[in-house]
DNA sequence: AGTGCGATTGACT
DNA sequence: GTCAATCGCACTA
């Protein structure tokens, strides 16, 4: 248990070690779900700060509602990186997405990851987001980000090595996966490409899209 | 150059 | 439940 002791402390009592990228699926929909229960790891100056990604949405090859839908740009061209690299952009004008590129280089797919439950630098992450509730930490996209504080800085970084931000592996296996249609879009918006951690409180999303 | 619109959030009725 | 903030990008002219 974290106590909040203001310090340095928190490096060392999680054991990770990076997603190898051969080992991830070079499908986005598999991907996605592939993500679910895996680590989330933000290396800050203050410290380690990480979760458990029990959320996540898959953006795919020839999807409408996929930000490469119309070709690369300068924004998007990360999206077109290996599977395992960072494509991290502003929405809204103020909150940042945190993606996973997911196909061959110069395929442009991705994988949102729209939340994560907070182990380690839990202190860090209430410093980041200004507010103290548990459960509202890294519930959502653009908290998930402010959380671990992840910007634009971030972009096409390789999620598969250490560094200031990566993927990590856990000894336990995820429990029950559900799927729902994909939150806050309206093109091709009735595909089943959501994934989350079925009963989980640090989900995302109305009720009804969680059971 | 101008316009419209989000892969959201937080404040408010 | 509703709604405005905010800005980079795509699209039109």
């Amino acid at each position: 248990m974290f106590t909040g002791t203001g310090g340095s402390g928190n490096t060392g009592s999680i054991k990770t070690v990076p997603l190898a990228r051969s080992k991830l699926p070079i499908d986005t929909a598999a991907l996605a779900r592939y993500l679910i229960g895996k680590m989330l790891v933000r290396e800050l100056p203050e410290g380690m700060a990480s979760g458990r990604i029990v959320e996540t949405e898959a953006y795919v090859i020839g999807d409408a509602a996929g930000h490469a839908f119309r070709g690369m740009t300068k924004r998007n061209r990360s999206l077109f990186l290996e599977r395992g690299h960072a494509y991290v952009y502003l929405a809204y004008g103020s909150s940042y997405m945190l993606n996973v590129s997911s196909e061959k280089p110069g395929i442009g797919a991705g994988v949102l990851i729209r939340a994560i439950e907070p182990l380690q630098g839990i202190e860090i992450m209430r410093l980041n987001r200004g507010i103290e509730r548990l459960r509202d930490l890294a519930r959502g996209p653009g908290r998930l980000a402010a959380a671990l504080r992840i910007d634009s800085a971030l972009d096409g970084v390789d999620l598969c090595r250490e560094g200031p931000l990566w993927l990590g592996h856990r000894e336990d296996e995820p429990g029950e996966i559900g799927q729902s249609v994909r939150i806050g879009i309206s093109r091709d918006a009735h595909r089943l490409l959501r994934f989350y951690l079925r009963g989980s409180p640090f989900i995302s999303g109305r009720r009804s899209l969680n059971e």
